[in-house]
DNA sequence: TTTACATATTCCTTATAAGGAATATATTGA
DNA sequence: TCAATATATTCCTTATAAGGAATATGTAAA
């Protein structure tokens, strides 16, 4: 699963939660090498380096050769898409008090709506 | 792939770029008709459907019946655990001045180690 | 130059999930 | 009750990607 089929943007690689887990290891912002994640993660050598090199295609981890090893760090520039992404919903939550009169104030303007179509039953 | 295989977590729920899609269209918070997704997506009602349907399992939709329609509405806190998780990283690309310092202090450190382990190659 | 070690890669099998077509279900209206 | 409409669900095919075992590659050290 090398050469083939990794992850092509950073939405899908993080959602891998072994992933996550790497970027976990690696979120001090040190240099590791391969060897260390696969102790941490008691996990195989092959899928680990297969989940870096997959990380390293989207960005979020850049790779050093030192010696006989690979030194991988966290990028998280790599990560700044999904930060955005998200960001845009932090009003939501965060002003809740007036989210919910708001939606308090919908919803009686909807049962209003609602009282010409006659009868209606919720789900969820 | 309805009652198969929906994803089960956030991650990988918006880790579908039609997903995001369906976030985007519903991102005024207000209500809408599955109806209206479809024509917006220019999409099958089929696909549409599993896709609220997965996003409604996972939290970030909810749903009202109201006559013959569902009325979809995005429940933002269902991205929350993204949220939370990405925003860890922030400090990453916010303090960028001292990271740079930081980092260049770190890799002077490193050349010295290095001169231990003789001449290195780099990659990325 | 053989050996040991670290890591990447390939091959294979399997799980997950996407999309389309067709169909089922529910609601409303005639 | 029958037709129309909105939506969900099922079945099928296909794409994507995970993990393990085995092997290749690269580097260092004896």
């Amino acid at each position: 699963m090398t050469r083939q089929a990794h992850p092509a943007d950073v939405f899908t690689a993080i959602a891998e939660p072994r992933r996550r887990q790497v970027i976990a290891v690696l979120s001090d912002g040190e240099e590791h090498a391969v060897n260390e994640i696969v102790v941490r993660m008691k996990m195989d050598q092959s899928p680990v380096s297969k989940h870096l090199s997959a990380l390293h295609k989207v960005g979020v981890v850049t790779v050093v050769k030192r010696g006989q090893h690979r030194m991988y760090r966290l990028n998280a520039e790599g990560l700044k898409p999904v930060h955005d992404w998200v960001k845009v919903f932090e009003r939501y939550w965060t002003h809740q008090v007036d989210q919910i009169k708001q939606r308090a104030e919908r919803k009686a303007l909807e049962r209003l709506i609602r009282l010409d179509d006659g009868p209606n039953k919720k789900e969820e």
